[in-house]
DNA sequence: AATGAATGAGCGTTCATTCAT
DNA sequence: GATGAATGAACGCTCATTCAT
């Protein structure tokens, strides 16, 4: 198991990840004097995705909030309602990322590339995110499945992805036949998983998949990949 | 939290995953005598693959494998050399099921399809490696960092691709400039992805994913997607 | 343990306990408001007699008195001191109860059966006294021993009996040699451990003591018990 | 709250009752080697009998009997499966003592005395009982009520006391209208609410209920009071 | 190699109590 | 006096691990 050591000094660190580019953090919300429930509520979030949910410690949130284990149970009711809560974040934090592409709906390969290099990008700032997919998934999705509105933030995304392909088609640069629902899982799939398991295929393809070449090597590389799926073929 | 009885039921079912060829699943090692050693290994497996590192519990191993905890420690000395040798071991079996892929080198696009739906179908049929794996990279690679053979297992997998892909060329069916690091990775991604995200993007997307009908047509849209980006243009 | 659920549907139900007859019961003190403070008392009598002391939590007395955790330390300072309180006021009611008997002393046989039923048909009608002495005894009588004025309220209460007594003996219808110490012991004893021991006895004896026909036959036996051993005999 | 001080000093003290008659103390099982279970069982005896359910805690029990906390759920399973588990020893004691009454039925008054004064004397040598009957009436007889058994103690020990009337009836020294089953009520009460109020009835009577002296004249009232009840007046 | 008891740290949660408006 | 947030100890229980046959 993890010595506890080891796994004190690594509870700073993970706060400064990977950037490419800042506009596609969330935006911070630095305001100086926080509430106790927004102290623990971006504690937990640290710490889930540090440890993912079993390795959580409520202890480490509480102290990492500067507050106390009493306080999360008053606030929260109990370690997954706050999981529950921390994943919901997320998903916000995602889908008005989303919504914050600002894309050009006259040009829509430059839009397109946009929405494709975006789940990169955004993993890669916020790797965090992973974790918290992971443990919803090792936990085969219960909280997400009893979350009656989690559809319907992939309406509005699925809606930007088909109006730019629309766009595209209409302007007679982009192929007819396209499922907008695969082509948006392929272009998550691409993103996410170059970053989801980047420690396991760095060591199996020796090289740092984290290295900042190499991820915009990599965002170029999908962008180029999804692109020449989707163009008319000159 | 998970109540006991929850857990306790969904003990059996795991073990029979949704399959899509059976060619495709390690091979049953169904001797009817197993040494203690094995029966414990093939336990964690289950539990680890299960629960994840920090969820699954010695004595659920010790009891799945009809033995004591005390045996775990004398075979394998504590829960996390237990844990890296079922890494190791999905590791190995992953790869000898790509040894075992039998292309045939004179189709290099029957071929190169086999290679890219391999991952979909290999996880779909083992969908617990996925979980070890995310747990490794949860815990950031550690045990895999230190596991100096593992890149050597990436060597022939992608000699294999560009075995395929030099064939193709020299057919004049592949386009010239194909970096198969990166399609390795893609195809990789593309497979994973749909698996080890199944729930939360099952519940996002408002289907199941894990329908037959849905992987299969996975499978044939990453086929044309990854070959439509190798192939000479028509 | 009690789940919480349980617990909370009990809550409503003891109010409304077995009752002989209504004229033994507390005068209710109906009034449409009452203060924070009696509230509080009330509620307090409630939890602390449905639980005991350790088992009464002050959050379920301050929501049942519908007030916060806090006023009840503003008004009684601890749980502890509340509990006094609470005790002290069972103590009053039951001499107030003892005082409002309306004995007519003429008639000594009458009186002194209304005496002996006197204890059986409190407890019944007041069951939770039952609890608070019982944990005042299991706390080794500390309160009760601090509280100067305790055998005070024992004085006017045995001087009743031995009004009784003595117009029975000189009406010659009593014997001469009663001590009224020990007789008001064993006339409490037999109207307080049926009631008192109700579950476990009525277990053991596999009957429910509770039931109307039991307790009154109960009521009318020990009526027998007593005066037997007091009248001359014919 | 009680002071931790306080409640540890009186940690060796209860140890010691008050006897009236060795001969009447459940058996000492005096064996230089305890099993862990064993001792785990005398501690839990001590001390939920020293503080009742709530009151009682596991770490106290574990450090009682020398052993760990986690000992307790390994033999006993949980809090409540171990006071059940005392429970029953507690009833099963005292069964055994009144099997081991050796009445000389020829001698019915004698050995009628002898029944009317077990309990008095079982309760003040063995005062613990009470906590733990208190506790169980105070949760609504829920364990006992489980326990299928329960009754089946009751069967013999009336059956005792049946003999003795029978036979007192036979050589025409008892009346013949006699209640066995009301009468055992009564046996019961008259000892067993002594012991058990002994703390609020001393303070409320101002006087040792618990001296020597005291007991030994209850004892013999206790005693006159029932036999006059059963034998056919001189 | 098998069996089960022992060890001790620590976890999620709850509690009585106090503080600050 | 009302309201609710803060404080910190402790509780029942579980865990990985080791020991002793």
């Amino acid at each position: 198991m993890l010595k506890k050591d080891q796994a004190e000094e690594v509870l700073e660190t993970v706060d400064a990840p990977l950037e490419m580019e800042t506009s596609i953090k969330r935006k911070p919300r630095g305001r100086p004097r926080r509430s106790t429930r927004e102290n623990i509520l971006r504690a937990a979030k640290k710490v889930f995705s540090r440890s993912g949910y079993d390795g959580a410690r409520i202890e480490k949130i509480s102290k990492a909030a500067r507050s106390y284990d009493s306080l999360i149970y008053y606030y929260f009711g109990s370690k997954e309602k706050l999981f529950v809560e921390v994943l919901e974040d997320a998903y916000r934090d995602i889908y008005e990322a989303e919504q914050d592409l600002n894309l050009n709906l006259q040009d829509p390969v430059a839009a397109l590339r946009k929405i494709i290099e975006f789940p990169l990008r955004y993993y890669v700032a916020n790797p965090e995110v992973i974790v918290l997919l992971s443990t919803e998934n090792l936990q085969k999705g219960k909280h997400i499945a009893k979350w009656p509105t989690a559809h319907q933030y992939s309406r509005p995304v699925i809606d930007i992805l088909q109006g730019v392909i629309q766009e595209g088609q209409a302007q007679g640069v982009f192929k007819n036949d396209i499922d907008c629902k695969k082509l948006y899982i392929a272009i998550t799939a691409l993103g996410y998983f170059y970053v989801s398991n980047r420690y396991t295929f760095s060591a199996f393809l020796d090289t740092d998949l984290m290295q900042e070449d190499s991820i915009h090597e990599w965002a170029a590389y999908i962008s180029d990949f999804v692109l020449n799926q989707v163009l008319v073929s000159a």
